[in-house]
RNA sequence: CGGGGAGUAGCGCAGUCUGGUAGCGCAUCUGGUUUGGGACCAGAGGGUCGCAGGUUCGAAUCCUGUCUCCCCGACCA
């Protein structure tokens, strides 16, 4: 192809708006262009790394016997009701209304629409197993898309659906899934981890999250540093390295004591000079059903939303009480809050760090006191000890006594989820088994952010020159700078040279353009093809081409008559290494 | 939704405090000289200064309202 026919464009500066590296080198080489928050349009080498990538998700979903099909973007809004989701999505969904008052809404997941797709199909245990995927454009209303396509309102998904007459069948397809996304992000030589992740409303018992590590992550990941074991912070089980021994001391003596504008822990910690994390903490919170709980952390520790949901069995995280209803909960304004000697009973969840603790300080529920010498269950009766807090750095692995967690941040690329039969169950999809009695079917659903692993990649892979793409997705595998493109000679074998690699089934991209030397290197470093060819009339004359890997920058010179051979080398080189 | 920042040419920005009729760099177009790491000279085109209202002889600039975009946050006791 050549630069002078093709809508290639390029910036010399990034856009303001552009935080991360990948998203300004996106912006700059011109592979992205905004239309609205979160809404891109995608030029023609971006389009190209997409169908690369999407070539090698079809290989690697065909070869294991899933099949591609293709579902509607717009999907009625009767459909949705009939797994409540309509609502429990929320804003997420973007709803509207057509002609004739109808709702609808843009399709954000397809679990409703893929249900709905074989539940008239599928009737025998004959027909199972199926696995149905497609490659098709999601939209989600996201509260705060940022960094490009990494958290787009509207990107390309490959979702995957499965379906199997039982758990034991459907558990091999989630594991032959599993081994199916370490294999297509393996193609693209990433640094991804898997890790255990909270299910979200996708819902469903067994879930790994495919993650990039990359700083530039909204993820927060907990690593093993000496064992496989890895997880979202959202889930990660909270477990001491250096547990607190259980005090044998004997229980002191209840007292109150004056703490006079001492509100949170860190004042306390001061006036007291007790350490945070030997001090408690009350969170009061308002359950979905009316009424009301209280969390105790230690004072150095943070509730984990996702488990107190999860706990909870509640679909989105509790909220918090005002000020004016801790008040009337417990007697005192948030600050001289506590769990003993509340106004109105309610349920307490005490964090299992605090199950070791003995004569600890706890609010009064008085403001301006707190007591001291508290005891569990002496002074409060714990409704349920868990673990409720956030785990954090230096945490055991809770799979290895030796091992400790380490944080990095993580970009998601890829979900497997295991449903069971949570929608089939919802949406009437059965079928006969061999005993001729009907039975739900058993689900699993997969998805892997296409758009948003292109630009990992390129997150990955970058220099201070520009993008270095992998040889499997680059847009092109080779970019010929014709420096002298009004000299005959040089333009006769540039397109000879075109000709030959592209039979050899090699994208080429020739640039062509009447610009300096200068500007089209680097543009070529901007883009970070795999292989770079210099044509020019200096180097021709000495009988010399240059060939230029953009990774390493390593420079070969050849004659003109071994260049094809050459470059065939480098390639194949390239590709396995 | 809360907090912060910003809307001036395709992109990056100055000008706003102190009101006087819009500018710089890149990009684009024309001519010339150049030509192996983002050339130089000369010339040209392109902006209802986010929008609406107000103050004023006069508003990018002051006042009011409004819209949009970006960043941070959604965890306090």
């Amino acid at each position: 192809m050549k630069w002078s026919l093709a809508h290639i464009f390029t910036l010399k500066e990034a856009p303001a708006d552009a935080e991360i590296t990948s998203h300004k080198l996106l912006i700059r080489g011109g592979l992205i262009k905004k239309l609205a928050p979160g809404i891109y349009s995608y030029g023609h080498v971006m389009v190209r790394a997409l169908r690369k990538f999407e070539k090698i998700i079809r290989e690697e979903l065909n070869s294991r016997g899933a099949s591609e099909i293709l579902m509607p973007m717009v999907q009625p809004q009767e459909l949705w009701e009939e797994t409540n989701r309509w609502i429990e999505m929320g804003a997420g969904l973007l709803k509207f209304k057509n002609r004739n008052n109808q709702g609808f809404c843009l399709g954000a997941t397809h679990e409703e629409a893929v249900c709905d797709y074989v539940r008239n199909e599928i009737k025998s245990y004959r027909d199972l197993p199926r696995n149905l995927y497609q490659i098709q454009t999601k939209y989600r209303d996201e509260i705060r898309p940022r960094f490009g396509l990494m958290r787009g309102r509207e990107f390309i998904m490959n979702d995957a659906y499965s379906f199997d007459i039982d758990q034991k069948s459907a558990l091999l397809t989630y594991e032959k899934m599993y081994q199916a996304y370490i294999s297509i992000f393996g193609r693209l030589k990433l640094n991804f981890r898997i890790v255990q992740a909270d299910a979200g409303n996708i819902g469903g018992s067994q879930t790994h999250e495919f993650q990039l590590l990359a700083q530039a992550g909204e993820d927060s990941l907990l690593v093993s540093d000496s064992s496989t074991f890895a997880a979202n912070v959202e889930i990660c089980p909270a477990m001491d390295f250096e547990p607190v021994e259980k005090s044998n001391q004997p229980l002191q003596q209840l007292e109150t004591f004056a703490t006079p504008g001492q509100k949170t822990i860190a004042d306390l910690q001061k006036f007291t000079g007790v350490p945070a994390k030997s001090l408690v903490k009350s969170l009061f919170y308002a359950h979905p059903n009316g009424t009301q709980f209280c969390v105790l952390l230690r004072g150095n520790d943070e509730v984990n939303p996702i488990k107190l949901k999860n706990l909870l069995s509640l679909s989105d995280p509790p909220l918090f009480l005002t000020d004016d209803e801790v008040n009337a909960a417990t007697g005192s304004p948030p600050g001289s809050c506590g769990p003993v000697q509340l106004k109105k009973p309610m349920a307490i969840y005490m964090d299992s760090g605090i199950e070791p603790l003995s004569n600890y300080i706890v609010g009064a529920n008085k403001e301006g006191f707190h007591f001291k010498n508290v005891n569990h269950p002496r002074d409060f009766e714990p409704t349920q000890v868990a673990d409720l807090r956030i785990a954090k750095a230096g945490d055991l692995d809770p799979t290895n006594s030796s091992g400790k967690l380490q944080a990095f941040r993580g970009i998601e690329l890829g979900h497997v989820f295991y449903l069971g039969t949570k929608y089939s169950q919802k949406m009437g999809v059965n079928f006969l088994d061999s005993l001729g009695k009907s039975q739900p079917i058993e689900m699993g659903c997969y998805g892997i952010g296409v758009s948003r692993t292109v630009q990992a990649c390129i997150e990955q892979f970058h220099d201070a020159d520009g993008m270095i793409w992998p040889m499997e997705i680059s847009p092109f595998a080779v970019h010929i700078c014709l420096l002298d493109s009004g000299d005959s000679e040089l333009v006769e074998y540039s397109d000879r040279l075109e000709g030959q690699l592209e039979k050899s089934g090699i994208d080429v991209l020739v640039d062509n353009r009447d610009e300096r030397p200068g500007v089209k290197f680097k543009d070529a470093d901007l883009l970070g093809f795999p292989i770079r060819v210099v044509l020019g009339r200096k180097g021709f004359d000495k009988k010399e081409i240059e060939i230029v890997d953009r990774a390493t920058k390593q420079v070969t010179k050849v004659s003109p008559e071994n260049a094809l051979s050459e470059i065939l080398g480098q390639l194949n080189a390239l590709a396995s290494r």
